[in-house]
DNA sequence: CGAAGTTTTGATCAAATTCAAGAGTAGTGG
DNA sequence: CCACTACTCTTGAATTTGATCAAAACTTCG
């Protein structure tokens, strides 16, 4: 179910400001560009189209082309002594090519069908140059960016499977939601490699700490793209998990 | 010691250029900020110093300052679960109290003395809408920023604690290549449970990934805060250290 | 319906956490 | 300058958790 949030009128850049002040209960997410702005790209971009599956980008190739996603989500992954790791997941509003040395870091696959936008870095630096306003909106996706690859990190710091798992599943809603997509239930577009591959865990690994959630009645799974949360606080609970299982259980209806 | 690489005559900002293509062997870093852009920002800049171990920023406190490192080294960090988890090693050249959404995300304190420029966020943005090509920079300083926070978290990945420490170590070695400083020994500011705190492991397990490594002849310690790396494979050779223990020794030397 | 791919589950093993005690380093003041 | 204290760091032993290897259940798709 691919979001159609953009009327297929020109690549879409979507993201929060990171300045906004307020106390947001959730922070707003807008497309950044302006028509005129988008009307510039879309001269110079050209639409292409993935099997689920299919290879994007190759680490290490020469990083010609920027990417905005239209429909579909892209997996950025690392390759490393032969075993991949998932840097991020990309989803319609996304660009992806960016942030580069010459060269791609990150390796970029399919995960569903996907339609984006190809643009030639070369025409994007010189619309860049020709300074539109445009900078200030990819600054602003690069501090979103920013903070992603730094809670990622946050994530990949704990040291319990189903902690990590939690604070994904949370991660994922949190990010569905800014999406302005319905969160009754969490979609996990990936499959359990991914999954895994993001976590740094192993494929096995992640699977017994679904089934640890799933016994405690944290979550539920309609099928296993689909993930239903039953206990909000699960999330700060399994943070301090150390502590809630030598102590008394706070919360956790056992 | 602190590196003077700017003869403190206003704000500096060090980076690589993402674009820059050509197969260097080693990025260049060159102080993106022109003298005019300096010179704005040294207006509405005042010198700040801190002892080591103070607090800068407190997490989640407003965010209307941004701060840009003359000397020293700041440790960003966020807690989470009373854990300490750090986000990065700030240096000269390095900007922080950027990228986060009204409030500081990240807590920031002094791992060493530091002098800094402050800047009111409020200026900044003005001086940003004014369109300077100072946008391009911070773009720059952000791809940058963006690519560490990606290699923590491959870092944070990987699953062998003495695995973490030698990309650590790397890691802290090509920063300071990069920063220009002689590089015939690491320099650690940081304590151990910093290292411990950046590396998602536990005080206990960072000393045994030391004695490890020492054990190996991998590296050698002065003090502390000095490792000598000997063996310049090890980082190769580590990562895919679970298929080298299980078949030959490519080139330990135990 | 069968076959390939993916995911769950199980048993064993290795590695990191935990808790706790013992070295090593500063840092302070006599 | 040395001794004393506070702190950081290392080391040790027991426990827990995830990795690993392998087999069984489930999906998907031709």
């Amino acid at each position: 179910m691919p979001t159609d949030t953009t009327r297929m009128n020109g690549p879409a850049i979507h993201a929060v400001d990171p300045w906004a002040r307020g106390n947001d209960p959730l922070p707003a997410r807008h497309q950044l560009l302006s028509d005129d702005e988008r009307a510039q790209l879309a001269k110079i971009a050209s639409v292409v189209r993935f099997r689920k599956g299919e290879q994007i980008c190759h680490e290490g190739g020469a990083a010609d082309a920027v990417f905005n996603i239209t429909s579909g989500v892209v997996i950025a992954y690392r390759t490393l002594a032969k075993t991949e790791h998932v840097v991020s997941f990309l989803y319609p509003g996304d660009l992806f090519g960016l942030s580069e040395e010459g060269r791609y870091t990150n390796a970029t696959r399919a995960a569903t069908p996907v339609v984006a936008y190809k643009m030639p870095l070369a025409a994007v630096r010189h619309i860049l140059d020709r300074n539109t306003s445009l900078d200030v909106d990819v600054i602003i996706k690069l501090c979103g960016e920013l903070r992603e690859a730094q809670r990622h990190a946050l994530l990949l710091a704990q040291k319990r499977a189903a902690t990590r798992l939690a604070m994904f599943l949370d991660l994922q809603e949190r990010l569905q939601i800014v999406r302005g997509e319905p969160a009754v239930e969490i979609y996990l577009p990936m499959d359990r490699s991914s999954i895994a591959a993001y976590l740094g865990l192993t494929l096995a690994a992640v699977g017994r700490a679904f089934r640890t959630l799933l016994s405690r009645n944290i979550i539920s799974t309609r099928d296993r793209h689909h993930v239903k949360i039953l206990d909000r606080d699960i999330f700060s609970g399994l943070a301090d998990m150390h502590l809630v299982q030598n102590t008394k259980k706070t919360h956790g209806r056992l």
